[in-house]
DNA sequence: GTTGAGCGT
């Protein structure tokens, strides 16, 4: 972050080697507007397998996907729920500094107490370090087992539209079962938005009961098919988790005039998906090396357009002049997908450092002379 | 043994 200079003079650079190296003999390359014309009728499968190949080619082009994907907040920010109630900002952030860079980690406290209100936020510098805290959304700190999942979860309208058909309860589940294991064994039918083990909160014991809730109706009916599973031992049963709570359990009868045509494209991504009845994603050939996304592996949702929004938090955060550079103006809002595949470009940035965030919304002169670390505190003013 | 917990400054 801090060679942001060097980082563009390295990107020009590379930009003319790849223009050497693939450009077409026929002198110079493409004008934008032909470029344009010819990305335009592309598929997203098509653009971001371009991405990826010219991405895991030049760390510079990596590095400016990874800004523009972590442009919007909601998308590196996690909410980390059944906290301890002793768990402090600095603990939170202890757990997960190791998945990368921490722009802010917060336990939320009451107002009036000034008691943990047992859940917090962390905020990452990069949206790949948030991904890869989501593989491990269920991590035990100060004993307790906490929940991770991304802040920002109810973001797009209409996302919660066929939430009914995508969540689903898992009943009948061995005590000894953890989330890790729910999550593993539920992850072979599609991509699991958002799913834990219902703990005790005093014991810390499973209730032997879960939601996993998938990101497509096709993946839950998939999970649907097999509602009787064996896992650890117990015999365990699937539905969907709206069956066990409505007002009426009698099934529909002839009553119901109408089957209600449950809307399966989802608001972006979700479209080019829904005619596959075959759980697979397409999988460039770059991606071969990458592990198998298990687990949460939340899709930001929908395609925030991230340059739209008044963001809040961000005018407080400097990503002046990096991300967004002319030549690239056209990626848009980029779908963030498979964070994995760039992770590598991550590893050498996780020291813990000191944020600049907020920084200079401390009064100048107000003493407090000393640089101001990640975490914060909610009931401490400063 | 079978339907949780719940988002700030």
């Amino acid at each position: 972050m801090e060679n942001v200079g060097d980082a563009k003079k390295r990107k020009l650079n590379e930009e003319e080697e790849l223009e050497a190296e693939y450009g077409n003999g026929n002198g110079g390359s493409m004008s934008k507007d032909e470029l344009q014309g010819l990305l335009e009728p592309l598929t997203k499968e098509q653009l971001i397998s371009i991405m990826l190949n010219i991405g895991s080619l030049n760390p510079a082009i990596a590095e400016e996907i990874r800004d523009v994907a972590s442009k919007d907040p909601a998308h590196r920010k996690l909410f980390v729920r059944g906290l301890a109630w002793e768990t402090s900002s600095q603990t939170l952030c202890a757990a997960f500094e190791q998945y990368g860079e921490i722009e802010e980690g917060a336990v939320i406290m009451d107002k009036n107490t000034g008691k943990s209100r047992g859940f917090g936020f962390v905020t990452f510098k990069h949206m790949d370090s948030a991904q890869r805290a989501l593989k491990e959304p269920s991590k035990t700190i100060d004993g307790r087992i906490t929940i991770s999942n991304l802040a920002a979860s109810s973001s797009s309208p209409g996302q919660n539209a066929d939430l009914a058909q995508r969540k689903l309860y898992i009943g009948g589940l061995s005590y000894d079962t953890p989330n890790e294991k729910l999550l593993e064994v539920f992850s072979k039918y599609g991509e699991i938005e958002e799913g834990s083990v219902a703990y005790d909160k005093k014991t810390n014991k499973s209730r032997g009961f879960a939601f996993v809730t998938f990101k497509t109706v096709e993946a839950a009916k998939r999970a649907l098919k097999e509602p009787n599973k064996n896992i650890d031992g117990r015999g365990v049963t699937v539905k969907l988790a709206a069956e066990g709570q409505k007002e009426k359990p009698t099934s529909q009868s002839a009553a119901s005039p109408k089957m209600q045509p449950v809307p399966q494209i989802q608001a972006g991504y979700a479209t080019d998906y829904a005619n596959i009845t075959s759980y697979q994603r397409p999988v460039p050939q770059v991606a071969a090396s990458a592990p198998p996304v298990i687990g949460f592996s939340a899709y930001p949702s929908g395609l925030t357009a991230y340059a739209a929004q008044p963001l809040p938090y961000a005018t407080q955060t400097t990503y002046a002049g990096i991300s967004s550079t002319p030549q690239y103006g056209g990626l848009g809002p980029v779908t963030p997908y498979s964070s994995s595949q760039y992770a590598k470009y991550a590893t050498s940035l996780q020291t813990p450092r000191l944020v600049q965030s907020g920084l200079h919304t401390a009064a100048p002169g107000a003493g407090t002379g000393a640089s101001y670390p990640y975490y914060s505190s909610s009931g401490t003013n400063f």
